[in-house]
RNA sequence: GGGCGUAUAGCUCAGUUGGUUAGAGCGCACGGUUCACAUCCGUGAGGUCAUAGGUUCGAGUCCUAUUACGCCCACCA
């Protein structure tokens, strides 16, 4: 292999760049599985489908940077990497962008029926559904994109449709009148979980409950409207107030109507006036206790939430309206005590946000109890881990009270539930039948209900790969690998992932779920449009490029945790591409001095000089480091680590001194440092690509490499041999005399960084390396000759001077030094060298740390304390000398 | 009412299984147009690691309690 000596541009122009990178690897089929051998291990991630018609907002830029890196790591690695892109058409959310659309239009789905707004609402999706994927390509996602698929694509839906069947046959669907959470604006019932509740001051209503006899029970409420649906007043039987009403008749205020007043323990003596209204209808609690005690549930309300026939008077008001009305009514019918402010939780829909009110109504639901319990077994047993571990803990406390899914929604948006109806004894939908095709014979009416987006989400992993049917994607890349996505959407998806992949397919769906944060501002607020804080990841991709975002993306934060995303991160992310691409240009550049045929291999660790043991020493420590964090899920910290590798060892350190070799070396010295220099650069390239995948390709198509392109080089390992850490220890002393030079010129003496100096070097045991590398002082700190003194002669008196281990330097300025502030500085470092060492001295004479400390601890305590006080008897030298 | 998370430099955050003198970015101060880089380089100031106990040879890291902020779950009208 020999270099192609192409002339680097002075900066990477990443919108011209990532283009024409892309395309060129989606061109080559390198987002394919199909790119490694048939035999390759697979790595498969779902990709967590986004909303058909959205737009990418800064969650899916985080998700879909954690799961490219994870696609391109596993890539690297051999593996035959899959990320099956696909979108959701999200039931809810479209259907009511599309409503809203009519709403302009001045019509509405009900004026234009069924029909006509399915029409619609595809030709919406037809219209809008590209542009999210088409930022996802922006953003570098490798996925395969010949494998997209959509929740209402025909495989999807076959897939929907034969799991209800399926579920259907076991026994596991059942249909009926329940208690359900309604929104009366989306007109559907929806589930526990998209009921959000928050708290809220509401008025808490005190008022009389009039009893036979004449008497008055007082209750409170906080919807007075759900007293015309009353069917009981409960008080507790230990509540001495009102033992005595206890059988006896209440009337319900303004209906007269009569119902009992019933004793149970569930009612809170302390709460309110100590006596429960009981309105099964339309509350949770009362509806458990109604059918404890064999009470009359009523309906008193319409679809759209307001009054029915039930109501009398109050029939046809809305529930606001009728709330007031009857209030006002029952206050002239004196009924009433009093109505204080009060906080509680108020549930709103997650969607419209309106109120959502428990409603009685026939609804489809999934029996959860025995599919819960493989879900949970998955999790305790480790077949599927998730990460951050802490969320194993919430999984298994939702599972373990789940409650039974209701999936039917009543929106015309969806899959459509394989059930029809036929007259039967009187009722038009005494027969049910479901099936994977329409029943035969007549009088059959379908289902109108869809079903819960989730419910098709629910299968993602195994029906993007063509299940039910046994494709050779399914034999090949069922079980995916990695699940990774939100945490808010624990519940919602991943469990039913868990619990559908195992029920359906036998086998966890994945074998890890990784569950990342929020993406919030600098301040950690949410982002929202009122505030005026929303990023948007394209406008940061325009103006910073993507390879920057995506890597502050993923060195902001932990696994787990909310990102506060801060753009001047986003800028340093751009300047630390920048300072890669620099780096390599200036390798690229030096490849002219290449002497004859260049090797590209390492030479020999033993044949390497100093600074080129050191660095391939923190190189392969680095690589160790990463491997250890690539494997358990922090890949923030390997990317900070190998930005710190790069930015403070490798460029101000190793890229400095190979200057020397490179312009004044013999040409096997050039040849060593650019094997040196190309082989951490590259390796380099490697462990970033999964970050920041374009200007890592770029870069590596300039250096000398073997292979077609970065996305499929292989992944670094690192080479023991290369580990070397008494070279560390030596180059590391040489670094820190450079420092000490540098402190002394710039904060010190204030000497121009310009002008040369000669040095004097007491060296200690450092000798011959500060003989060998002198060349060091000269790049580093301008130092033109070293004056090695020998072993016993006088220091300097004339000079500042700084302490490394047992080495002293010495800057002779004649006629410039400050006799009175070396006295300080010598002073400060005897006192602070004076406690160090007393701190080891007093650590290592502890038996108790010697005999139970590791070896290799104590031993770097021992090593320490030498060198402590090595240093510390040349001050007390210095001192004696200068200050008197 | 349960459960969880967070608390480290002025600001935003790292700190892997407990082990040198706790780090980065931004900001701040001082100095720099040397042939990779001003999207930069060098140097520096700045921290009782929320509080109080405890375990340990050794605690930012483990345990207990407390405080503050945030999140999740739950049927008190």
């Amino acid at each position: 292999m020999t270099a192609t000596k192409r002339q680097m541009p002075k900066n990477f122009d990443f919108a011209e760049g990532e283009k024409r990178i892309y395309d060129w690897w989606e061109q080559n089929g390198w987002f394919k599985p199909e790119a490694r051998p048939d035999d390759a291990e697979p790595f498969v991630i779902s990709m967590p489908p986004p909303n058909v018609t959205g737009v990418l907002h800064i969650g899916h830029a985080l998700f879909s940077t954690l799961e490219d890196l994870m696609i391109r790591y596993e890539r690297m690695r051999g593996k035959a990497a899959l990320w099956v892109p696909g979108t959701d058409h999200a039931g809810i959310a479209t259907q009511l962008q599309v409503e809203k659309m009519l709403q302009e239009e001045g019509t509405s789905r009900h004026d234009i029926g069924r029909e006509e707004f399915l029409a619609r609402t595809w030709q919406w999706k037809e219209e809008k559904g590209g542009t999210i994927t088409s930022q996802l390509r922006r953003l570098g996602a490798s996925c395969d994109w010949d494998r997209e698929r959509f929740t209402l694509d025909d495989g999807l839906s076959e897939a929907v449709q034969e799991v209800f069947v399926r579920l259907w046959e076991q026994g596991l669907i059942y249909r009926g009148p329940r208690l359900v959470n309604w929104s009366p604006g989306l007109q559907t019932a929806v589930s526990d979980l998209e009921v959000e509740s928050n708290e809220e001051t509401v008025k808490l209503y005190f008022f009389k409950y009039p009893v036979e006899g004449g008497e008055h029970l007082p209750v409170a409420t906080t919807r007075p409207e759900t007293i015309l649906g009353d069917t009981a007043v409960a008080v507790n039987p230990e509540d001495k107030r009102y033992t005595h009403l206890i059988g006896k008749k209440a009337y319900v205020p303004m209906l007269n109507r009569e119902i009992p007043i019933i004793a149970d323990e569930y009612v809170d003596m302390e709460f309110g006036t100590g006596a429960l209204k009981v309105t099964p209808g339309h509350d949770f609690n009362d509806y458990a206790l109604s059918k404890k005690h064999n009470l009359e549930m009523i309906n008193i309300l319409n679809k759209d939430a307001s009054l029915n026939e039930n109501a009398g008077d109050y029939a046809g008001l809305d529930r606001y309206e009728a709330r007031a009305k009857l209030w006002a009514d029952m206050e002239a019918a004196d009924l009433t005590i009093k109505a204080e402010s009060y906080t509680t939780r108020i549930p709103r829909s997650q969607r419209g946000g309106e109120v959502v009110e428990p409603m009685l109504s026939t609804q489809w639901f999934v029996k959860m109890d025995d599919i819960a319990a493989k879900g949970l077994k998955a999790v305790r047993d480790g077949d599927i881990k998730i990460v951050p571990e802490r969320f194993e803990k919430v999984y298994y406390h939702w599972l373990e009270n789940i409650q039974d899914w209701c999936i039917s929604r009543q929106l015309w948006w969806g899959h459509r539930i394989p059930a029809w109806y036929r007259e039967k004894d009187g009722d038009p939908q005494g027969e049910i039948y479901v099936g994977r095709t329409p029943p035969k014979g007549d009088g059959w009416t379908a289902e109108e209900d869809v079903l819960d987006t989730w419910f098709s989400s629910g299968l993602w992993p195994f029906s993007t790969l063509g299940w039910p049917h046994e494709t050779a994607d399914v034999q090949r890349f069922y079980p995916t690998a990695v699940m990774e996505t939100g945490h808010d959407i624990l519940f919602f998806w991943v469990a039913r992932m868990i619990m559908m992949g195992l029920w359906f397919t036998d086998k966890p769906p994945f074998h890890t779920v990784y569950l990342h944060g929020l993406v919030r501002d600098s301040e950690g607020r949410k982002f929202s449009k009122t505030i005026g804080n929303v990023i948007d990841p394209l406008v940061m991709v325009d103006e910073y490029g993507a390879d920057p975002l995506r890597f502050a993306l993923v060195t902001s934060g932990t696994p787990g945790n909310d990102v506060n995303l801060d753009e001047e991160w986003v800028e340093n992310s751009r300047n630390f591409a920048n300072k890669i691409w620099q780096a390599t240009s200036f390798i690229v550049n030096n490849l002219e001095n290449i002497e004859g045929e260049l090797d590209l291999t390492l030479p020999q660790p033993d044949t390497l000089d100093l600074p080129s043991k050191w660095i391939l020493s923190r190189l392969n420590k680095l690589i160790k480091n990463v491997q250890n964090l690539f494997d358990t899920y922090q890949f923030g910290e390997a990317g900070r680590q190998i930005r710190s590798f790069i930015w403070d060892e490798f460029a101000p350190w190793y890229l400095e001194i190979s200057k020397h070799p490179l312009y004044n070396g013999e040409p096997e010295q050039k040849n060593d440092a650019l094997r040196v220099l190309i082989h951490t650069m590259d390796t380099c390239l490697r462990l970033l690509h999964p970050f920041v995948p374009f200007v890592t390709e770029e870069l590596w198509s300039y250096i000398p490499h073997n292979g077609e392109a970065l996305i499929v080089a292989d992944w670094p390992h690192a080479d023991e041999a290369y580990i070397n850490d008494k070279a560390e220890y030596q180059m590391g002393v040489l670094i820190d005399l450079v420092r000490q030079v540098r402190d002394i010129r710039n904060n010190q003496y204030d000497i121009n960084p310009g002008k040369k100096l000669d040095a004097i070097i007491a060296p200690g045991s450092h000798r011959s390396n500060i003989e060998k590398y002198g060349y060091v002082f000269s790049r580093l700190c301008n130092i033109d000759n070293i004056d090695l003194l020998a072993e016993n002669a006088p220091s300097p008196e004339q000079a500042a001077s700084g302490v490394v281990a047992d080495a002293t330097v010495y800057l002779p300025l004649a006629g410039m030094i400050d006799f009175e502030a070396e006295c300080v500085k010598l002073n400060k470092e005897h006192e602070n060298l004076i406690g160090a060492i007393a701190k080891i001295e007093g650590t290592l004479s502890n038996e108790n740390f010697v005999s139970r400390a590791p070896a290799e601890v104590v031993q770097r305590e021992r090593d320490r304390l030498v060198d402590l006080q090595a240093s510390l008897s040349q001050i007390n030298e210095r001192i004696s000398e200068l200050c008197k």
